[in-house]
DNA sequence: TTGGCTTTTTGCCATATGACAAAGGATTTC
DNA sequence: GAAATCCTTTGTCATATGGCAAAAAGCCAA
């Protein structure tokens, strides 16, 4: 609970009251390894803070492989906001990578929050624009880089995830194969 | 004028009190081919919407060379809007692709209008998180597609981009080298 | 029109990656 | 501990792309 409220006072300030309000929204839910925290075809009805574990984004292309869009691990909001906000069905799956522990808002909740206390929504604001430009960070230059240079990248940026993470995973995050990642570390490790 | 007070209505209300406070702070500017509209080591000074042209995001990545991160059109708004509302100095160029005609707010009269009018502030959330949205969907496909699926689907959203941009410059947002792209080219064309 | 500049295409070769299949390892389950 | 399952590596081959350099095409200005 701490946690999460110290990620939210890092967007804004917040007093005791407040937190306490948050609080009272949240819900504890664990996730085994591969369930689904949401789908896609179903609208997203929950946001989620992690507390332990690794999720991921992913989705079906039209080769009908699985692509991971990306990995969000311990100290951050889970959600696809946008679907979620405009209450439609999503497009993408957000599954437990590993297994997962969570506080969770509910929609009311949530929306209970955004007209309860004043500022929230400039915070909620603050993350998901934080969370875009990260993503976009991240994802774009993969497009102009080798698949060694993806990999060595993947591994500074994210060094404790690799071994928690199926590698085939890794590979679909870096938009190569999963036989190519497995060359690549060959040489790496020499 | 008339075309960008349509695109802020798109994301809010505005009465014509308030529209009209916003045209007195717009200014037209012409920029030639290959001007910047904003460098990469100073800070941003304003926020433009694109009447006529098109602009370019652009950087220099560790191996030196000149990425395209994605082109802007007209009718949209274009800004390094991170940097400009931390007023820091941004890390990439924007840059004019063809004569451009932009009408643009400086940040004084941007501020004013945040001051002024209830709601804008609002409306410029969703256009920012609007745009970002746009761009990770826009960027994040590349990773996972060959050349000539990049070429393809840049050709079927952009058909009318692609006579008025140098091929290397797509090239660059496409992550190829510009022989390649002219080989796909050929290929397709058969 | 001519010459000079930029942009685009080609040629050639080396190399990285993909596709597919099989083999090895690791982990779980009973 | 054996069997089944999943994950990772490896082999083989075809192909796409990169690097580099030169040629061709397009464009502009005098």
């Amino acid at each position: 609970m701490e946690q999460m409220i110290n990620y939210l006072l890092q967007y804004g300030n917040l007093n005791p009251q407040q937190t306490k309000l948050i609080s009272h929204k949240l819900t504890e839910l664990e996730l085994s390894k591969d369930q689904y925290f949401s789908e896609a075809g179903k609208t997203p009805q929950q946001v989620a803070f992690i507390l332990e574990g690794i999720l991921r984004v992913c989705y079906y292309n039209n080769k009908g492989e699985e692509v991971t869009k990306y990995f969000i691990d311990e100290n951050q909001l889970v959600c696809d906001y946008r679907h979620f906000e405009a209450n439609i069905a999503a497009s993408e799956y957000i599954q437990a990578v590993t297994d997962c522990k969570l506080l969770v808002f509910s929609r009311e909740g949530w929306n209970e929050l955004s007209n309860t206390i004043v500022g929230w929504d400039d915070i909620v604001n603050k993350i998901v624009q934080n969370a875009l430009s990260q993503k976009l960070e991240r994802r774009s230059p993969l497009v102009e880089q080798d698949g060694t240079t993806r990999y060595l990248n993947f591994l500074e940026k994210f060094p404790q995830m690799v071994n928690r993470i199926p590698l085939s995973y890794v590979a679909s995050y870096l938009g190569i194969t999963q036989s190519s990642l497995s060359r690549i570390r060959k040489n790496i490790s020499r």
